[in-house]
DNA sequence: CGGCCATGCGTACGATCGTACACAACGGCT
DNA sequence: AGCCGTTGTGTACGATCGTACGCATGGCCG
């Protein structure tokens, strides 16, 4: 009666992970605490160690979801070039959307890498999310230069998420370029 | 008596902010709490609040440490060069010796952009460490590459912390060689 | 229509946290 | 030598944490 019975709601876990992403973003995975992604979620406490065994549980699950979803993001705009300039231009408009969009997304990653540093574990995660991308990349250009690609996406993006300064398209697709025509051999 | 007195510990506070480091290190911020890093320092827990008016002060200071010694090692390395070609091998140095080197920097690197990130305070330190790195830089390439090549070094150090794959000096050497080699103009 | 069992929740416990504060210990000054 | 102010420390408090667990609840089967 007052009580909102909820038995059936099969989207619980669904909701917690998605909540648990929010607090993520808005506090660090230092502030996130079961009883702050119960609250945001809208269901009891219990309901936290009811659907996970714990902790490392909806942080794993939470950070699948969101790599999932930004490397299946990135594969579809890769899979739209056919030729080689189609890539790179299709390299720099992620680029861009990435450094434009929502500080969210720059702030999870953050914490995302920072879990994966120190936790196997969370590694793994990573490791899937690259291996993705990575092969999004390797049909277009050759693996050396996927990795730095890579590295390079990776640290305007940081550069983005510090607020280092403005972002230019005009200089990613300069640094674009650069990164994937072969420097001349030395002399 | 039995209690060893230590009236005359001017280094007290280094040896705090060194300890906290180490424990965020191995524990991460998230894990790092006054209790751990007075045990790490060997100092009582009292001393905490009397050397640092709260947690916040602490972290600044240790990241601010941090921060700055590996910006004077860039510094250093990076004026051993004159020509074009010995900043190109400096840079390439620097990026090898950060990747074969202690996971601890890695992983305090990761820790400190993931509260800048979150936190402006924080964030004034990675920007000094940017504009320290980026001067050092700015005496051999133009502006618009020394951006580029700051994306490079985090891209890579980032790939180094999350262990992506095993570092060659070769292919470091062949993206900073793309990277300070102005693309050819779009037909 | 009524009893049963899986499902889900409220609460309580022990641990750990940051911080404040009363007090011990010492060096210098008279 | 003895007092006093500065310097440093031990402890206790309130808050918050993760987690376990007994019990309410409602759908289903007889």
């Amino acid at each position: 009666m007052a009580v909102t019975q909820r038995r059936f709601d099969p989207e619980r876990r669904d909701r917690i992970i998605a909540a648990a992403l929010d607090v993520i973003a808005e506090a660090g995975v230092a502030g996130a605490s079961h009883r702050k992604i119960a609250a945001r979620a809208d269901v009891p406490l219990g309901s936290m160690t009811y659907h996970f065994t714990g902790m490392e549980e909806v942080l794993r699950e939470a950070f699948t979801r969101f790599a999932a979803t930004i490397a299946v993001r990135f594969e579809a705009r890769m899979a739209r070039a056919t030729t080689f300039e189609e890539a790179r231009a299709a390299v720099v408009d992620l680029i861009h959307e990435d450094l434009t969009g929502s500080a969210r997304e720059l702030v999870l990653t953050q914490e995302l890498y920072t879990l994966a540093a120190r936790e196997p574990l969370y590694r793994e995660i990573t490791h899937a999310w690259m291996k993705q991308s990575r092969d999004a990349l390797v049909r277009h250009f050759d693996p050396a230069t996927c990795r730095m690609l890579d590295a390079l996406i990776e640290g305007l993006s940081l550069h983005a998420a510090l607020d280092i300064e403005e972002h230019h398209r005009t200089a990613t697709a300069e640094a674009v370029a650069r990164i994937t025509t072969p420097a001349a051999p030395r002399h």
